[in-house]
DNA sequence: ATTGGGGCATTGTGATCACATTGTCAGCGT
DNA sequence: ACGCTGACAATGTGATCACAATGCCCCAAT
């Protein structure tokens, strides 16, 4: 667990806490998330827990279940289905409006952070594959000075993270046709065609890889697994 | 000011509240929100309004300025523009995948709500023009068992809340083509080109009549105004 | 008259407490 | 042995208090 930085408001930490450690899978799907039992593991009172959950659930990464329980949603084919189908539309919109303020050290940057994606996947750290892979994508997009758009794929992200953690952990391998590379191409042309492709591409070949797992069906709630 | 419903959670009922005043525009742009005051207008504690508005906070509609200070935000061209695309991009998209699941009840409870429209219209309502019109849109989209997008697109809507509403008042007279019956046409025919069109068509119309306004860049805080 | 400083008011934050509601489980009755 | 009931524990909520930080304003000195 990491130090709380001291400039920081308490509930700004854990909600940053929590956050990354759903958005990275630490936290697994149907966890049960209690305010007193997070202030008694964070050593803080139940107030600032209480505001960095409720801005989880009003992002959707947490789902506050009749009066009293809190949990990590669990995933289904047709949330995940959408979830995706959400971020190719967004993403591929805020990629292609971030093009024309892209400058070459933000390329640099790219290049760099494509880089650490590597090493993160040969040394099989999944969470540092997403955390690292997440921050590809929003340093990307967050070249655009006009914000909207970020935030709404944050909330995708932090929905898809817990699931995706269990999900990769069950990939052999993690293959990856390079899609970044051939969106830093992209960017060098400032070829917003090709970029969208690169974007898309990328997330697509994410959810093949996710549903070429053998017994994923498991993994979804909602759809019954076969006899 | 409407009555606290009593099986509402105090913050909720704050919450919904605040949301409605900023959606319908009665909040306008620039309006600082303190705690204590709007706990003492309420006369509530100011713990859930401390709630209510670090939500609204998270989904864009109050901006927390530097230590101190919440408030309503400005308004850009860019901004604008910018969601107005992704309302475009996310309304489409949920239309279109609300389609499948529309009954013909549903589509009389369209009709009926795109007649309040109307009616609210020749009345010269302004606060209800936006609020039936946003109920319109969602129980459309609401149609779709996987609710991932509305909660996006409501995000849209409350950063838009409060231009739209110092903008329409501008407005001598709110003419629409009636693009709400084209988008229940396209229901019933299960045509979802011709919804696509509808929906894009319709925020497309609002914009263009926004931006007709004489004077109106008076009213976006990026663009200075002429002496 | 203008400007700088100091004190007061205001504000957000977080801890603690009191309370209502709900889940849980032991113990009793059948 | 099974089911119901009542009490206790746990949980979310909201009020109140204390505190630090920031803004504001009056007053004095130049």
């Amino acid at each position: 667990m990491q130090e709380k930085s001291s400039d920081l408001k308490t509930h700004q930490w854990v909600y940053q806490l929590l956050r990354s450690n759903l958005l990275c899978g630490r936290i697994e799907p149907g966890k049960a998330l209690t305010i007193r039992g997070l202030a008694a593991v964070l050593d803080v009172s139940p107030m600032p827990i209480r505001e960095a959950l409720h801005r989880l659930a009003s992002e959707g990464a947490v789902e506050v279940k009749g009066n009293r329980r809190m949990i990590v949603p669990d995933m289904t084919a047709e949330k995940f289905n959408e979830l995706c189908e959400l971020r190719i539309l967004l993403e591929t919109h805020a990629a292609v409006n971030a093009l024309p303020y892209i400058e070459t050290e933000d390329i640099d940057r790219l290049e760099q952070l494509d880089k650490q994606i590597d090493d993160a996947i040969a040394a099989g750290n999944i969470e540092d594959i997403s955390l690292v892979n997440q921050e590809f994508h929003r340093s990307l997009y967050m070249n655009n000075p006009v914000q909207i758009s970020v935030p709404l794929i944050e909330s995708l992200w932090l929905q898809l993270g817990p699931f995706s953690r269990v999900a990769i952990s069950r990939l052999e391998k993690v293959y990856l046709v390079d899609r970044h590379q051939e969106a830093i191409a992209a960017l060098k042309q400032k070829d917003a065609e090709a970029l969208k492709q690169a974007i898309e591409s990328d997330i697509r070949d994410g959810i093949a890889s996710i549903k070429s797992i053998k017994g994923i069906h498991d993994f979804f709630m909602a759809t019954p697994e076969p006899i």
